[in-house]
DNA sequence: AGACGATTAATTGTTTGACAATTAAACGCC
DNA sequence: GGCGTTTAATTGTCAAACAATTAATCGTCT
């Protein structure tokens, strides 16, 4: 049972997972590398093996690592995929915003400035399978009928077309988190009919634009939905603070 | 000990994690709720209490919660802070760029593209903190004798503070990850006294134009300065392949 | 009555030891 | 050589305890 000098005051589950992350950042550890055995982990740490398993529950549930029964089972360092990683910035976003009571303009603001980063880059790049989405949710959102949640799942689904059409997938993981994470905030938005056709309007024009390759015509829609996204924000603000007072 | 549902084909500690947290997030756990103790949870989850602390770890991880010893200690949901955030924000970009091979040019056309997106509302908005920020580590910067990783840690300080200018903390919070996740690539670049003094002339161009409310100047500032680090990135790599051949 | 110290109870942190479940490899048999 | 069986390694889970920490409680003294 070798002691090993883990100097920090916190968990000892805590320290254990930050010098198996550290490993695995510094690159000592290698993508589907196998980590030691549980009870040589705990032998080499000097602690039980509950508490190498609960570091180990640690790195697991920040994807860093899979585990695996059986005879050739262990931990292995888990390639950190675009896919688990948008997953995790998703909710952390989500969970960012509700926690912390950030509101709707601020949210609102930092989506679009971020979205109309991507305009330039979709507007040369996109491929006629970008375009196809946008239309395709276009034409849904167009649906009477459609719910007010469905509406807004369709504009996440929209918007991510737009900033997947850059073909950079760093831009598009980063974005993820910004956009999926605005969608309870849209969700308490009630859009009228009127709105929609609005909404609408500006999703097709940014979509032929797109299309176009006209960046700059592309921004300016974003532009615009974002302030006409704010407005009808206010306005719900306004009508739900006079229905309190009455 | 009541038996509970838990449908699914993963480990008990997932499952358990998944129930606690989609609590947390539905709102049934408000913030700074005390959770039940361990052994309650354990009783009510029908399991063993390692099983439980395996799951409660897993949310510590992700700083869904924080935990307290003593009489009237016990797990509680945590506030999810911008810096615990930012702070995971990064790793995880970090490893995400680390592990998958990103090419140097696109997460660096995606951090250019981000922060061009800031770069109009800092201009308006930048306050003489941020002003004062930019300029001490341009100052920083033009120091001789600095190391390469030195100097790419002021240039990161240098590109938050214009970020931060932009008075968004979502913004922030989301240029975070994209920013610093890329130091260890720009560590990779060896810069010589004449790249670097080309980087501050376009820092000093780009500080002088947030000063003066100038957004598109500050913008094509970033854009030079995006394509320049590209040029000496391509000149790294060609160097070194030379270097191989021989 | 009030202040202060010791006790107590509740809770998380950690250990030990065991058993179940799973999986691949080794073995033996045909 | 091919195929089932055994075996060994490993993670998943449980049970029961003890240590460490912390706040409340109680008792005593002034």
């Amino acid at each position: 049972m070798k002691k090993r000098a883990l100097l920090q005051g916190q968990d000892l589950s805590t320290q254990i997972a930050e010098a198996i992350r550290d490993a695995i950042v510094a690159g000592d550890l290698l993508i589907d590398a196998r980590l030691p055995s549980e009870a040589e982990l705990a032998d080499h740490f000097g602690v039980s093996r509950p508490t190498v398993r609960e570091a180990l529950k640690r790195l697991a549930a920040q994807n860093l690592i899979r585990t695996q029964r059986g005879a050739t089972g262990g931990a292995f360092v888990n390639r950190l995929s675009f896919e688990d990683a948008y997953d995790q910035q998703i909710t952390t976003s989500t969970l960012l915003l509700s926690m912390n009571a950030v509101d709707f303009d601020t949210a609102c603001e930092a989506r679009y400035a971020l979205e109309s980063a991507c305009a330039d880059l979709a507007a040369t790049r996109r491929t006629p399978d970008h375009l196809a989405t946008m239309r395709a949710e276009i034409h849904r959102q167009s649906q009477p009928g459609l719910t007010d949640e469905a509406f807004c799942a369709s504009d996440v689904a929209f918007h991510r077309a737009l900033v997947d059409g850059a073909g950079n997938p760093v831009l598009s993981y980063q974005l993820a988190g910004a956009i999926e994470a605005m969608q309870p905030l849209m969700n308490m938005i009630t859009f009228t009919a009127r709105s929609r056709a609005a909404i609408i309007a500006l999703h097709q024009h940014i979509a032929d634009s797109i299309e176009a390759h006209h960046g700059e015509a592309a921004e300016q829609g974003l532009a615009e939905l974002c302030s006409y996204t704010q407005t009808l924000a206010k306005q719900v603000l306004a009508s739900r603070a006079q229905r309190a007072k009455n």
